[in-house]
DNA sequence: ACATTATGTAAAATATATTTGACATAATGT
DNA sequence: ACATTATGTCAAATATATTTTACATAATGT
């Protein structure tokens, strides 16, 4: 299960992968392997992504909401 | 930092450390740290609490909200 | 066509989340 | 006073998140 929501809102910021992931300090593949899903990242990195996202962790880390 | 919200919640549906704990399918050890803080649990972890406990990772992981 | 950036992916090493087993204490009920 | 449950905590072992290095390909611009 691919996490989308969390690529469309870091596109939505233009940022790059890379970009995105020396932001928060951490590997460009954590992020690529969290946006390509099977991953089960630590909640105190989910919340630096939003942050860096301008999200929340419902937004983008809870279960699909339409 | 406690994460009062949780330990409230859990209370708050009669459940012991010990049998949400069970319920999850994790450690008492593990419930209990990450109640008492200074603990970085997995995101699957924190979301199997929330539907454990009826509630959102907003409500019970998102930081201090009024 | 060439260079550059962005992305996808893999294997080995390292950091850390989680378990297991154990002990101590507080709280509650009989 | 005794037994039982709930909680707090620790150390060693195990599972797994994350890093590092590396290579391949798609996309974009010149």
């Amino acid at each position: 299960m691919k996490n989308l929501r969390m690529k469309a809102a870091r596109v939505s910021k233009d940022l790059s992968q890379d970009q995105l992931a020396k932001a928060i300090g951490v590997s460009r593949q954590t992020i690529n392997a969290i946006e390509k899903g099977d991953y089960n990242p630590t909640i105190n990195l989910c919340i630096a992504i939003c942050k860096a996202l301008d999200k929340t962790l419902d937004e983008l880390f809870w279960e699909e909401q339409e």
